[in-house]
Order: structure tokens, then C-alpha cells, then sequence
DNA sequence: TTGAAAGCGCTACCAC
DNA sequence: GTGGTAGCGCTTTCAA
């Protein structure tokens, strides 16, 4: 009824106000209160201040100092959406990083085909000094959002030629470790659900696919391969086109298309593992959820974000960081949908 | 290798730069610029001003108009998790409502547990003008986060004794829902996968069941009901603890505890829905991963972030909105998980 | 209808 | 070791 959330909000006290209680100058109290390095302040003098800053509940107006050090100590982080687990665990890997080196994460969370690119916004308005990237867009669209940009940047996720900073996952050990597995079952007939056809993971979970065939001494067959993208219902097609191939196994590029796939064997009547074993890639909750529970490649999700907030604040620095080479899936999470081939 | 991606840079044009190049003052510019409602410029003038701005490509510097309006345009919302679809549509409808009005949203992932409470530090430091606030903490932690908060808030899919503006969805409505459905296919042994037990989510759900019960005339027994929490291994915990009941329906309170309690029903060889049909509440692109999927009921989390977007922005304009009453749910979106009472 | 100027809160340079 | 002060880019009186 009344505006109960809303009561007095007390002004905070400025920097003049810490100085004039110390009785100090303004220029002093900054000094102390910003943790300047070269401290040329006396201790007594230090405490003073400090302490009445902590009596007032002093804090840094924030847009104040930006607009004089034209720095907010902030990274965007922009996403295609947010309720995926490898960008949730991206964001927060990327938000422990930041916090430890004394950044704050804005998150922007732009669905594909927004109108304006959060990319131009966040960059050309001095709200951020960096940006991490992730971006489910194709190439072209995702350079020319990229152009606009007023600071650095460090891609998530995906490479894109011509911007020399990205952190990626190893999708192709990943996808060769889950053959891997399929094989050391006894598996031969493995098929593979693929991602979109063009994009960089996509292409390098495929080279994985064959790699592990290959090591397994099997030969890959094309008809083997469907393309599923990264839904349930395009796993269920994929899977679906697949079946008179007659896998036992199949490899899927995500947990979704895993669980489009699953349901379509389920309703083959096909058992699982018993018929047909599933391998997932990357690991979440959702894999624990499906019946039978899934059996995954886990990736560094979170890890990518830490990473990629590392660089980019290194950049920030003016240091010039070396590329990262693409980071290694972790351990195979065995869970109910794979056994032994049985055919 | 290089820095490619920190190329020139060149410094955004200010205000100033405008001015000068269209021959007016600072403040004339910032007049027409800002779009202010006393309009009192000549429209010559102000069509210069205008071009001239968009041939610099000029953007206002938020830093600064803030500095000096102590207002952000910017509304804070913070979640307690990202990956869950209920947050994540919440926000999204919150963005789209925010951007509509003119305002930024500013997403805050506080994890329960987190060393600081993200309300403090996002309100005490100018950054937002409000808070958007969902918790699944318990009321006296949430109280004293909010005890903190320097600026107007409203919480989301929750409410807290004292705390006025609430935006909820009707859970009770939906639960009645759910058994309504099951009761019309013939089901009279229905059991209830609950939430936390104190929640107020939890407890509105279960009233909710009881209601749906007693209008299909059958007599609620306690033993058909067990709390589940929100995570799968909560749900299967409390399948497991009910299937001595033998009930050929189950109405869970989420979705994850839905899928909980399916592997449970797999394992212990019960077909869905032939010998028991489930119900969860939310919709999500989950739903329709597991299998067999999931019937549930749609919840309005969307517009939950919408309304209370709308309602906190009219807050800070100084108008006194309405509580408004509990989102009503929307339709029970029918799949394969449940069917007629057949014991 | 337009201009002049103060000042939001802070940092950083220079003087003492 | 400490103080004075200009000024970041903008909005907002107040004058003209």
C-alpha cells in the first residue's frame, strides 16, 4: 500500500565527507581509501581515515570515479541465452574470476536476432572497459557486431577468424573420448548426432567422431552421421533418419539432442543401453534427469569462463596474452545409457 | 599474438563536441538531446543538433549523466541461479519490460551462500535505481539482506512478511490444476511431491492439491505426501518413500523433482502413465525431454518478470502501484506422461 | 529561445 | 607526508 520499500535511502557519504570527519584533505583520503600503492602516508593518518570511513559505511560512488578514470572495473559478458548450463556455468566462472581480480560481470543476455547488438551497446557507452563474448551467431553476423566494438574483446565458445583472442573447449578430444568409450564397449555400429553443420564445434566433435573411429579401427561410414543441431526435436529427427542404419551406439553433440534421441528409441521400442547405448556431451544436471540417466563427456564449461575473464583482464592491463590452447574435456561420467554391445 | 583486438579506439565525441560543431551551447545541446519535455527550441536549432549528433555518432556517457542525476536508468535483478528456466524466462520478461520504459537491466547471480549479499553491494553503490529480487533464502536471511538495500525493490516469485511488493504466481491455482486433470482421468489415489517444506511456493502448492482433492471428493491422507525439495534426487527420494502408498498419480511441485520421481517409476518397473501418470508444474523445454514427456502446467514466469519491471519502475517514478494479485496459471499443456486410472 | 556557469563525487597532478 | 585544485561529461538552474 504505502511505499514500504521505499523509506528514507539516507544519502551516502562522500569522500568529502570521510575527509572533513578525519580532518584530512580530500585528496589524502582518496589516497588511502583507493589502496594506493606508492602510500606516502602516515600510518596514524591512515588509520584515521580508514576507520572513519568505516564508521560512515563509506563506499566509492562508482560512476564518480569512472568518469574520472574513464575505467568501471567492469566486463560485460554476452550470451545467446541464459537458461543453457554451458553458458550459466560460463558466466560463473567468469564472475568468480572478475571478483577475484577486482571486477565486477554485467550480463547481457542477447537472443539471437535482437535488434540492436548488446555488443555496440555495452561497448559505446563506457559501461564497460571489456567484453566476453559468447555467440551462437554465423560468422559474418558476428564480425560485423564485432566492429562496433569500442573495447577489447576475448571470444567464448567459438573462434572466429581474424579475432586472435577465444577460449574453446576440446570438443574433438571430447567427442573421441565418448567413441572411445562406445568402442572399448564393443561397440562398431556408432552413429553420430552432429551439430549444426557449419559451426566450429560442430566440425571439430565430427573430426573427434572419426579420429575415434579410426583409432578403433573402424571404418566411418556417412550414413552413419545426421545432423541433429542443438534441440530435442532435431536430435529426434537426426535419430530417427538413423535407425534403419541399426546403430548400438550413438554419439550425440549435446544433452539435447541426447534426449531427442533417447525419447525416439524409446518409442522404437529399442532398450537403452541394452539395444542402443547414448553418449552425451558436456555434462549437467539435465543428464541425471533423463531415464535412463545419460552417460556424458564432461567439459570445462566453467573453467572457459574463468579463463576467458583472466585474458581478458590481462589485456586490460596492456599485457598481451598469449593464446590458449583449446581445454581439455575432463573424465567420462558414466551413468546408465551405455553397456556392452550385445548384437 | 598482437593485440587485435584492441586496436585505435578513438575516443567517443562528448557533448561538448556536439555543441561546437553545431554551433549552440552545452546546454541547448543536452536539451534537444535528452529529449526534454519543455521543449523551448527552435526546430531549426534543434534539427542541427540532431544531425549533427548522429553524423558523431554521439552517445550520452551514462557515468556522467548519472554523476549528476543520481539516477541509473538501470534496474538490478538478482537470482539466485541461471540455469533455471523459471529465472531465466523471469528475466527475460523483466529485460523486455525494463528496455520498453527505458531502462537497463543489470543481472546478479548471487549463489545462496555467497559471501556478500549481492543487494547490498548492487544497492550501496549507485549502480542500479532499483532491485529486482528473487530468493530462495529463508525469510529472516532475506529480511536482513533486504534491511541493507539503499533502494526501492520488489521481490519476485516469492513474499516476506513486511514486505509489500510481491509479485507471485498463483501456485495454488496450478496445483489445483494439476489434480484436477488427474482426478478427471479417474485418478483417486493421488500423491504430492512437495517443496521445501517451509516455502512459501511449497505450502501454497500443497493447499493447492488439498483443494483440487476435496473438489474431486477425495479425502486427503497425508501419507501421500512427501517432500521432495527441488532437486531430481529430492524427487526420487520421495517417490521412492510413497510407492508403498501405491498412488497411480503424482503431482510434483517442479519439474526437476518430476524427473526425480520418473527414474524411480522406471526402475521399479512401473510404466508412465499405464500404471501411474505424473504431473509437473512449470513448463519447460525440459518437459518435453524426458520420457515419457512430461504434462505440466504452465506458469506465467515471464510475465512475472514483466509486472514486476513494470511495477518497481513506477515505484521509482514515484507512483504508489498496487500489490497485484497472483499470476494465474496458464494452460495444462497435455503429453504423454499422463493418462486414464486404469487400476 | 539560447547561453553561462555551477557542481555531481572522485582522481591525479602539482605544490608545499 | 599532505593539501589544493582542475576537470572527467553531463544536467540544471538562472540570466539574458
Amino acid at each position: 500500500m504505502t511505499r514500504g520499500t521505499t523509506p528514507s535511502f539516507p544519502s551516502r557519504p562522500t569522500l568529502a565527507d570521510v575527509a572533513r570527519v578525519a580532518g584530512v584533505d580530500m585528496s589524502t583520503a582518496s589516497r588511502v581509501l583507493r589502496g594506493d600503492s606508492a602510500q606516502r602516508v602516515r600510518k596514524e593518518t591512515r588509520d584515521r581515515i580508514l576507520k572513519v570511513a568505516e564508521e560512515l559505511d563509506y563506499r566509492a560512488n562508482p560512476l564518480a570515479r569512472g568518469l574520472r578514470t574513464a575505467r568501471t572495473d567492469t566486463l560485460g559478458i554476452v550470451v545467446p541465452q541464459l537458461d543453457n548450463p554451458v553458458f550459466a556455468s560460463a558466466i560463473r566462472g567468469a564472475e568468480l574470476a572478475a571478483a577475484e581480480l577486482g571486477y565486477s560481470l554485467l550480463i547481457s543476455h542477447r537472443e539471437p536476432g535482437a535488434a540492436a547488438s548488446s555488443i555496440a551497446k555495452l561497448s559505446q557507452t563506457n559501461r564497460v572497459d571489456g567484453l566476453l563474448v559468447a555467440s551462437l551467431d554465423d560468422d559474418e553476423v558476428l564480425r560485423s557486431d564485432l566492429a562496433s566494438a569500442r573495447v577489447p574483446y576475448v571470444l567464448m565458445n567459438r573462434i572466429l577468424p581474424g579475432a586472435p583472442l577465444s577460449v574453446v573447449l576440446d570438443s574433438r578430444a571430447a567427442a573421441r573420448r565418448g567413441v572411445e568409450h562406445l568402442a572399448a564397449l564393443g561397440h562398431r555400429r556408432i552413429a553420430h548426432l552432429a551439430g549444426r553443420a557449419q559451426g566450429f564445434n560442430a566440425l571439430e566433435r565430427l573430426e573427434g567422431y572419426r579420429e575415434g573411429l579410426a583409432a578403433a579401427g573402424i571404418p566411418y561410414e556417412e550414413r552413419l552421421v545426421a545432423t541433429a543441431g542443438y534441440t530435442a526435436e532435431g536430435g529426434a529427427t537426426a535419430m530417427r533418419a538413423l535407425l534403419p542404419q541399426k546403430p548400438t551406439a550413438v554419439l550425440a553433440a549435446t544433452l539435447v539432442s541426447a534426449a531427442g534421441a533417447m525419447g525416439v528409441l524409446h518409442e522404437a521400442g529399442l532398450r537403452i543401453p541394452e539395444d542402443v547405448s547414448v553418449v552425451g556431451l558436456h555434462d549437467a544436471p539435465v543428464a541425471a534427469m533423463l531415464y535412463p540417466s545419460l552417460t556424458t563427456v564432461m567439459m570445462p564449461t566453467e573453467e572457459m569462463g574463468r579463463v576467458a575473464a583472466t585474458m581478458l583482464i590481462r589485456l586490460l592491463a596492456g599485457e598481451h596474452p598469449e593464446p590458449v590452447p583449446p581445454l581439455p574435456p575432463g573424465a567420462l561420467i558414466g551413468r546408465a545409457s551405455t553397456g556392452p554391445a550385445s548384437r
